[in-house]
RNA sequence: GGGGUUAUCGUCUAACGGUUAGGACAUCAGAUUUUCAAUCUGGUAAUCGGAGUUCGAUUCUCCGUAACCUCACCA
């Protein structure tokens, strides 16, 4: 039987990375066995049901390389894959499992549901529905049915009963006691079928061979085997379920990353210039790791790689410096054209795409200003029109976490710094020799003619070194004062290249 | 409170019941260097606690502890 996995998000939100990690995991299994990924728009919630959003998330899960063989939007032999297309089908499985006792119709009301739930907190019990449409005669079904009553069908977990469950991931063998089961409800008053009997039913019949699912699907398992004993599905059709970890935020211990974390947003990293590639690899490693503890995987490695020993139990937290780290692998590999076209290809697709809000969440930090994200985005215009911007560039390359941060880099190659800070420690020796110093360095590259042979970074650097011997400072202060004037601030890519890409009348105009 | 899951350096993790408990990121020191990086070399750093099984426990069992998930007509 081929594998075939699926990732079944509701459209009641826009996706995060922890969204493109679970699609990795699905994705790997069913690649890594040439079976087939299924993506399943699970929209029974109608109130939260959120417009576009399915649309949203498959475009980012795609801009990650990440595709599927069936789905809402490519249909496949098991269509339709939105669920409220396929209510008759639910209602068939829910007749019969009433039919078999396996279910039962509840005709309580929400107000009376709330109130015992209160009562029971009070007295510090269980929350668990109390059973009490168990009870209901036949007669009095059909007269609530007559009436045109309300109702919601509940799944009838049976008493004394162990419930078991063999886990893929963490390959535990976990056993309920079926008195702690609760009745779950499985098809809502509105006729619509929970999550409990509607992604089972699916599952099965689109013959999804592995399921892969949050670990906050552990609790409503036992529901689940239920549902699959009480559909008649035979052992060996049903889906084998896994539950996987969930990425915890480093700056709330202990607790779930969430999208309020820009970098958790689905795009913001892509915003702020990271890599696909990078991503994708350190999403990997969070949540599974292979024997031989290797750590750069592309996206067929990772495929090829791939096994379901792998898989981690407990919950990873998020290492902003690792993603930094991969991001910073993958920038330094690509040969400088690449790397060129890498940094233009995200300004127009994300930068110059990105909707305000996003720009402001994910770009504006207490560092950088809302004006001043607005100027890097206005010259990261003006260097796609720049014949020279790889040689700017290069300089850059193995210096910059992501493509932010290039443009920051590489701002004074377009602009004069307006605030040069000249209160550094290295100089603070020295304050009384910046004048003259200056005025020397002014002098020294004023009377080189940019046409001659002299204008070279050797003249230069030995002028600087006759400086420094002259005022009876180091060489590396003379250096660093150059730089302050040309960039504003103690950090720059190798000074004299960027003197030279700079010209002479802008490095005059600044020192 | 009930049920369930998890627990190795700061972080991600490796270790048929037998290792000086390994690797990566981070960190520290050194080399290189006109700055910052990058690169190279080296160092610091961990088995949650307590019993038990065993010749021997990070690994198996039990008891604690902590964290997480769950206890909705949400998924």
């Amino acid at each position: 039987m081929s594998v075939r996995t699926r990732y079944a998000p509701s459209p009641t939100g826009y996706a995060h990375l922890g969204f493109v990690a679970r699609v990795l995991i699905n994705y790997a299994m069913a690649r890594k066995n040439g079976g087939q990924f299924v993506w399943r728009n699970e929209d029974t919630d109608r109130d939260r049901f959120v417009e576009g959003a399915l649309e949203y998330n498959m475009k980012w899960v795609r801009e990650f390389g990440l595709d599927w063989d069936e789905g809402p939007d490519k249909g496949g032999p098991y269509a339709p894959y939105t669920q409220t297309e396929r209510l008759p089908l639910y209602k068939e499985a829910y007749e019969k499992l009433i039919t078999n006792d396996n279910a039962y119709r509840c005709f309580c009301t929400k107000e009376r549901l709330d109130e015992l739930r209160e009562m029971q907190k009070m007295s510090k019990q269980q929350t668990k529905y109390d059973g009490l449409c168990r009870l209901l005669s036949q007669e009095e079904i059909e007269k609530n049915l007559t009436e045109g009553k309300a109702f919601t069908v509940r799944i009838k977990v049976p008493k004394d009963r162990k419930i078991a469950f063999d886990d893929i991931i963490t390959h535990n063998h976990v056993v309920w006691d079926s008195n702690d089961v609760d009745d779950y409800i499985i098809v809502k008053s509105n006729g619509i079928p929970t999550y409990h009997l509607a992604a089972m039913y699916d599952d099965v019949a689109m013959k999804i061979t592995h399921v892969f699912r949050g670990s906050e699907w552990l609790a409503t398992t036992p529901v689940h085997v239920l549902i699959l004993e009480g559909l008649g599905v035979p052992k060996e059709d049903q889906p084998q379920i896994g539950h996987f970890t969930v990425i915890l935020d480093p700056n709330t211990p202990g607790k779930k990353f969430s999208k309020r974390n820009s970098n958790f947003k689905i795009d913001g990293l892509i915003i702020k210039g990271y890599l696909r590639e990078a991503i994708l690899n350190y999403l990997m490693l969070l949540g599974w790791a292979p024997k031989d503890n290797r750590e750069l995987f592309t996206l067929t490695e990772f495929v090829e790689a791939f096994g379901l020993g792998g898989m981690q139990k407990a919950n990873p937290t998020w290492d902003q410096k690792k993603m930094d780290w991969f991001n910073g692998h993958y920038s330094r590999e690509f040969k400088i054209e690449e790397y060129t076209e890498q940094f233009k290809a995200w300004i127009n697709k994300y930068l110059l795409t990105a909707n305000a809000e996003d720009i402001t969440t994910v770009l504006v930090t207490e560092e950088m200003s809302q004006e001043k994200v607005n100027s890097l985005i206005e010259l990261a215009k003006k260097t796609l029109e720049d014949s020279n911007l790889h040689l700017k560039l290069a300089l850059v390359q193995e210096r910059a976490v992501n493509f932010w941060e290039v443009l920051q880099q590489i701002e004074f190659f377009y602009i004069k710094p307006s605030n040069v800070d000249w209160n550094i420690k290295q100089l603070a020796k020295i304050q009384d020799k910046l004048p003259e110093i200056k005025t020397k360095i002014h002098d020294l590259l004023a009377t080189l003619d940019e046409e001659s042979t002299k204008w070279t970074q050797e003249t230069w650097e030995a002028g600087m070194r006759k400086i420094a011997d002259e005022t009876g400072v180091k060489a590396g202060d003379v250096f660093m004062i150059l730089r302050v004037a040309v960039v504003g601030g103690p950090f720059s890519p190798p000074l004299l290249e960027s003197l030279q890409l700079l010209g002479k009348a802008y490095i005059l105009e600044r020192i």
